[in-house]
DNA sequence: ATGGGGTCTGTAGTATAGTACGGAGTCAAG
DNA sequence: CTTGACTCCGTACTATACTACAGACCCCAT
């Protein structure tokens, strides 16, 4: 597997062919030249193993919160060697993350406390709106 | 404040008013009727506290992760009692959050090792790639 | 009674991240 | 040398949750 086409890009990547065509658009991806020689239009776009690491790269960046956006401009600052820049990306998301792992874990007691709440005796209301009252 | 117009029910839920409206469409508030008597299409809405509570509902259950479909099925729940159906929507939701945390503490562990690497030594690249490559 | 601000209604636009599709071209196996 | 799968390209559509706006109407203070 020297060289892909872009299903078997996509297939390393565990996304669609569309969702690469999508990235390329977005500047994410680079789309190598069409090897000419072909007919009128040239042949069909090979990739690399470096195209595969880049692709991943974006799938576990998002997986880490990062919008598209941000992770282009990861990509630059790789390309650049900025690391005073990376770092401090680096250290807002991981403070994004933070605000947004403690919000879910506020949210899962509240549902937490519902489910018991609601499972515990069999009179009264099932407390659904006042579960979340308190906020 | 026995009773607000929708720029007070807003205000009290913390969204805007074209949000209200949003909701009112989705179905998620009910739209009261515009008191007759006066021009040929009526006076403006009032809302009271039940319609403050259902906002806030609204936006702790959306802060707890669940789209606005699910707290649609949520109200509709509450609204019939169905506690059994009730409990089994707050589990799901649960263990969706579960997931969604334990990947955000990995994304998060994986952006710290990343900023630390990039801190220590000032020579070598700066691994940002490289970061996320095991995955 | 009038002027400014809020309300009502319907429709349209935004942002993010894809997903689908038509029609032409290309590749590889049989 | 045909056939079927895949690629390329541009454009359009989807989902989610808003957000904005136009034009009419209404309400209240001055």
């Amino acid at each position: 597997m020297v060289s892909l086409t872009i299903a078997g890009l996509a297939r390393e990547g565990g996304v669609g062919v569309e969702t690469v065509r999508y990235y390329q658009r977005r500047g994410l991806l680079d789309t190598p030249q069409r090897p000419q020689g072909a007919g009128s239009s040239g042949g069909v776009r090979r990739y690399g193993p470096e195209d595969v690491r880049r692709l991943r790269f974006i799938r576990s960046a998002q997986a880490a919160g990062f919008r598209l956006e941000q992770i282009g401009d990861l990509l630059v600052l790789n390309a650049t060697d900025d690391r005073a820049q990376a770092r401090q990306l680096a250290r807002e998301q991981i403070a994004a993350l933070d605000i947004k792992i403690k919000e879910l874990n506020r949210a899962r007691a509240s549902l937490q406390h519902l489910a018991d709440e609601c499972g515990n005796g069999f009179d009264g209301p099932c407390p659904i709106l006042t579960a979340f009252d308190r906020s």
